[in-house]
DNA sequence: CAGCATGTTTAGCCTATGCTAATTCCTTGG
DNA sequence: CCAAGGAATTAGCATAGGCTAAACATGCTG
């Protein structure tokens, strides 16, 4: 197998994962439709993929990252993370642009920059959107759920934005024009389930989300248990 | 043709403009030498540039940029220099490192990117190795010549690196660790034409460059003229 | 059970980028 | 004028990553 895995499979390794971390079933159809490229294309490069001993496949055809393709993935999803924190947090970028930017640059980093950046920045745990470096210990980070099941009248600090949601540059301008970034404070004013809409208070104005941008916002429900333990300490 | 060349491509347009610039004979057997790949490999980019319109080759076999060429050339020349100022001002990595990585980092820059990286450098208009942005008027630089020319006695401010240099990661790294960056001074100690070295003093210490070292290395003879006026008026 | 929807797979083709081996071409010194 | 080198070129091949068209599998649903 080759020493680095080419941007190609970078893409895919890392799309495997985002997939298996919220626990949806990997299988060629899926990612068909997430890397915009025509199935037997995907058969072809998932099967090279197989090949080079970064995924396996089972008789069920569902795919899984092996321990060599694990260790990959978490190698790129992470110099993807800090490079949006690069591009947001020192060179000023839009954040609904960070993501799409970072997609060409993480390719090209190595370790030795990516040590650079990860120093300068002060060793981020979450991308500018609120999603968390691989290894993160998940008792560091809230308990969170879909802004779509909140209640009228809840007090909410917003987490993050669902990663699938990332990709959707009109819905991340949207999340950016009203506010709706990581720490930001929101009151739930009305949901009205009949029209799949909920409508918040957030930074002194009323705002309307549909069903999509309301799942793919997380709030947060309790603080960290690491967080509350050093209050209470 | 394409609508943005390829990584390769762009490494071609970069050499290519590179050795116009410095008045070296554009053929593809020097390209042959600095990209490192085959004689036939060369000939056949050579070619699907000259298809696409990057090129023109004239019947001394003789490789000039057309408009379109030069144009995409100094882009990506210019995305280089500013990654390099963005890896060595920013993020703080080595000097003699920037060359190499901002190879890899430059295909990726959008124009959105580069405009945010140019703000917060503040427009440089040299790399970390004193080489000039493309479209630098040549009127603000200051008249230099290789350290290798200049006599003993000579007290002189180092203007930069030659290009090629930056390629030999050893040589640079010599460099960096005696001090020979853009703006140190030096003072000519001893030229041993005879054993092809020249010895000076710099950062309090005795340096001994052999003839590579000092041919590459440029010294300021006489300021530019832009200053000159600014400070006569 | 028939048939549609969903997924997988095969076959056959393409371009960009690389290689080696071998050939041809040209210039320049003798 | 010819040989030697340097340079260009041709032939033939490989891999990664794409495509379309078509065949096949399989499971759900009326």
């Amino acid at each position: 197998m080759p020493l680095k895995p080419s941007s190609i499979i970078e893409d895919y390794l890392m799309e495997i994962y985002d997939m298996t971390r919220a626990d949806r079933p990997v299988i060629a159809a899926r990612l068909t439709e997430k890397m915009s490229v025509s199935a037997p294309t995907v058969w072809n490069t998932v099967h090279r993929m197989q090949r080079d001993g970064l995924v396996e496949i089972d008789s069920a055809k569902e795919i899984t990252l092996s321990p060599v393709g694990l260790e990959a993935a978490e190698s790129i999803k992470r110099r993807h993370l800090l490079t949006e924190r690069l591009l947001v947090d020192i060179l000023g970028l839009d954040w609904a642009d960070a993501h799409e930017e970072a997609h060409l640059i993480e390719h090209t980093i190595t370790p030795r920059v990516e040590a650079r950046i990860m120093a300068v920045l002060g060793n981020p745990t979450t991308c500018p959107h609120g999603n968390p470096f691989p290894g993160v210990d998940p008792a560091t980070r809230p308990t969170t759920r879909p802004l779509a099941t909140a209640q009228a009248g809840d007090e909410r600090t917003i987490d993050g934005i669902n990663e699938p949601a990332e990709e959707d540059h009109d819905l991340m301008t949207f999340y950016q024009r009203n506010g709706f970034v990581p720490g930001a404070r929101l009151k739930v004013l009305d949901v009205a389930a009949y029209n799949s809409t909920i409508t918040v208070e957030i930074g002194g104005r009323d705002v309307t989300l549909g069903m999509p941008a309301a799942e793919n916002l997380r709030i947060v429900v309790e603080e960290p248990a690491i967080g509350r333990a050093a209050l209470a300490g």
